[in-house]
DNA sequence: ATAAATATTGACCAACCGGTCAATTAGTGT
DNA sequence: ACACTAATTGACCGGTTGGTCAATATTTAT
């Protein structure tokens, strides 16, 4: 049946991906992404009934991507401090990998498209709501594992909580962006992830 | 001269305003803004060189009509932390409104603007610097009152910790626009910016 | 081998994009 | 009254936009 090319789908995906985190939704047409494909426009429009549909599987497609290396940093197995900690190392070194990658700050991709079209493609925002909750689960699980440790309050709201910390992250992805500045990104983030969090130094009883 | 007009200029930048906040540059044409604000094209360039310089402008009108109000949350005869729980409470209240106003939650009309531009026209993204630079300078002058006061300790990097905060409205409010969504901002912006900034309880020594 | 399903192509579309311009009108200082 | 400047107008432009479509090529199941 000629599937054998799910891979023309993959590269509009792809390309997509890259000219729309490099620069806006709005700024990129579904010509420059079909010449950067090398995909014609008809085929475009065969996989995808519009320019919306392709950037919700973009969508997909992030998150996707990440779930594998995202669960090995949340993993139970690991301290809960620590799992924010090393979530900051690499969102940091992402960022970085990106930058040198586009020649500049690019920010969180899902982020940044979100908030382009939150207010008129409703179907981008609630797969946004869709991606964000569930990243918030990870989050909501550590900080429960600390409650449980003794390292935070058991009074305090989990998911509140947990909200603060994902609109912090996005914050200070929205900022390095705008400035084009990876410094502040490198000096704040996990520290600010700390204070946000507020966790009392564990008490060293072991050994 | 014909300057009984600065009026139409005027116009021309408070429906900017409006119609970029309310959806995104982007989606916004020249045509939208003269047909909304009733303002031949002609005049438009009249105004304006381009459509940015029109973003430019906008974004200097919002800001300047930010002052007075700005200057007085962050007066320095206030107490520094309540001065923060004001801002948070004035956030809120004008985004309630604009919500109301508007259909649907909005976020910082500036930051969005920003993120959405930065990697293509570098001059909103110096301008959103140079309005952030002078923003972050109200936040210093408060955690360094707070510092004096001694409800902070003198070894905070006072830059630092100005920037994590910044970001965490700038999150924030990115988050209410995207999740179309006021009750985290109402829930958690003021708690997480006390957080953040890790304030001790004044100690109680009066009267 | 063949029929059905899928993929690819390039030509095509009306609407719209940001921007220009020459002509006209209105206000101002003198 | 007059000259000068600034504001307004609407027609105009080439290029681009997201999207369509009929024809063709390719793959697969039988």
């Amino acid at each position: 049946m000629g599937h054998a090319s799910c891979e023309t789908r993959q590269k509009l995906i792809d390309t997509a991906l890259e000219l729309i985190w490099k620069s806006s939704y709005g700024s990129v047409s579904v010509d420059d992404i079909c010449k950067t494909a090398d995909v014609k426009k008809g085929s475009f429009y065969h996989f995808f009934p519009s320019k919306v549909d392709l950037a919700l599987a973009a969508m997909e497609e992030t998150v996707s991507s990440w779930r594998v290396e995202h669960d090995e940093i949340f993993s139970a197995g690991r301290d809960p401090v620590e799992r924010f900690e090393r979530y900051a190392d690499v969102v940091y070194q992402k960022q970085t990998e990106a930058a040198a990658k586009y020649g500049h700050v690019c920010g969180c991709s899902l982020a940044s498209l979100a908030a382009e079209m939150a207010c008129q493609e409703d179907r981008i925002r609630q797969k946004f709501d869709e991606i964000t909750n569930n990243k918030k689960r990870y989050f909501e699980s550590a900080l429960r594992d600390m409650i449980a440790e003794g390292t935070l309050p058991a009074k305090i709201d989990v998911k509140a909580k947990a909200e603060e910390i994902f609109s912090y992250i996005i914050g200070q992805l929205m900022m390095a962006r705008i400035q084009n500045n990876l410094e502040p990104l490198k000096r704040d983030l996990k520290q600010g992830l700390l204070s946000l969090i507020g966790a009392k130094k564990k008490t060293p009883q072991a050994a």
